[in-house]
DNA sequence: CAAACCTGTATTATGGATCATACAGGTTCC
DNA sequence: GGAACCTGTATGATCCATAATACAGGTTTG
């Protein structure tokens, strides 16, 4: 009996240094634990600490200081993106943040049984696929992969999905839609998507399954998003509403109300370093929402 | 100028398999390319694309038929538990099938500073921290870190935490709670929830962080929650809410209209088959929500 | 200054992952 | 039946990640 395929040790010991610093256990300008106390702390040598430090430094996490030690890099404060439970990203919106959506495939196709069935359509009925990335400054945040029935796709055109919400098109052409179902999840990034996100093949991912209906019960959409859970969350309020022995949480409804001074509410506004990572040609149009 | 670290070949074709596969490119019943065509199109040997396959076995999502092929599995074998919104398993209560919690950790600590403000503590000020796994039919499925305000957690006993709900504990002790906010997101598997939930490191999780404030606007409890995705996801119905030209969508409230007959809280005392799966001898509680 | 840390660098040894190749046996299709 | 696929299995060689160890040089602290 083989053992199973494990990952390499550094690589482990590199994802869990980075998951307790974007986790905030490791706050900005600690100093992490000594190459030999982490060597010994994971049973591997110290070389093998020292290549999970050193992808830790190319991306710019920590800052290693000879002689005196590694520091969790304290200019590394983006906080992420905060979105309410529809998926809105309204406080963007309200600062004047920028979304970019970089459309990366178009095209019909038939859909796995999957979608089909989420869909109601009929075996071998297409389905027109697309794959867009939204930006937020520049920065890739979410990788979107969204069916829609043929004979609605139809109706608008890729230059205009590009520049316009989908939902808005799908209503465009004479839907209606009602109600909607959804599921949040997790998942590990596949090559395109750590492509798109930026980020390396196997990082953890918040995904978002999204169905919307119209009102005769029919699929109208099918939406699949992945999200880069450093810069982008779900994020609620919840009031209690169980009786007397019962306690159970409900949504509140409305605006958020930001708790007094969480400092997860700081989100900062401007980032002047603009203009130096000009995005890769390609299609990229501005869109809001 | 040393090579960067890079994933075992494996691995990155086990990843890119399996992203094929949950977004549909690869539906359930397709065949797979052959292993040859597989090793020459990522450029490495068959004995490696074999193991990429076994852990697609292994996990279910593949099924090996000598001479004829490799073809993704139809049935998911395990649908995940669905939750909604307040993190209520409304459906398996229904079912009548029985959730234990194992508690793993209990103690009094000085917690990290993000959980000492999110909590409105003063620096120094100490907290109950207990860490539990939530098992369903015998399966974890949850890993929960919670910490509680001393001053609360003095108020019962860990033999009361391992047996009660916290949150009836907290509101026993005197405390009301009306309010919370929650987050949802997602991470890597670290050594502890890794080796609690039954994982592998680096697995993904769900995330679930939430702190319930009494109407004061203290808060009383700092909930961590980590999920395996194959077995929990969020759920939940939307409406459409937004006026005229705003697409907004807004949860549902009152029960998920997923299965039809969903019949009031039926709370199943028995559960038939019990002493066939004796649970490590440890603690072991059985508890009810 | 000196002791005790720290990171940076180099060495050799070993085991595991990977490669290249070959063959056995089942399935599909003509 | 037979050709052309497929998966399952075995082999030995090679390469690379890792381990174990040692030493150099900077930083911190008393």
């Amino acid at each position: 009996m083989k053992s199973a395929v494990e990952p390499l040790k550094a690589r482990r010991i590199y994802l869990l240094l980075r998951d307790r610093i974007v986790t905030g256990e490791l706050p900005p300008g600690a100093r992490l634990p000594g190459e030999p106390a982490l060597a010994t702390e994971h049973a591997v040598s110290r070389v093998t600490v020292r290549r999970a430090l050193d992808l830790l430094e190319k991306e710019g996490l920590v800052q290693r200081k000879p002689g005196s030690g590694t520091f969790v890099h304290d200019t590394r404060a983006v906080r992420p993106i905060v979105a309410d439970l529809s998926n809105v990203l309204s406080h963007l919106i309200d600062m004047g943040r920028s979304t970019d959506v970089r459309l990366l495939s178009f095209g019909y196709v038939v859909p796995s049984e999957a979608i089909a069935a989420s869909l109601g359509l009929q075996p071998g009925e297409r389905v027109q696929r697309s794959v867009r990335v939204r930006l937020i400054d520049g920065e890739p945040f979410s990788y979107l992969t969204t069916h829609v029935p043929e004979w609605i796709g139809l109706t608008y055109s890729e230059a205009e999905l590009a520049a316009r919400p989908l939902l808005e098109l799908i209503e465009r052409s004479g839907v209606e839609t009602d109600r909607a179902t959804q599921a949040i999840n997790a998942t590990l990034a596949g090559p395109d998507a750590a492509a798109a996100l930026d980020l390396e093949i196997g990082s953890p991912l918040l995904t978002l399954t999204r169905i919307v209906y119209e009102p005769s019960g029919r699929g109208v959409e099918h939406l699949h998003a992945q999200y880069r859970p450093d810069r982008y969350s779900f994020h609620m309020d919840l009031v209690r509403t169980g009786n007397d022995g019962e306690r159970r949480w409900s949504p509140a409804l409305g605006r958020p109300r930001s708790s007094d001074k969480s400092k997860t509410d700081k989100i900062k506004t401007e980032k002047s370093k603009s203009g130096e990572k000009p995005t890769r040609a390609a299609r990229v149009i501005k869109q809001r929402s």
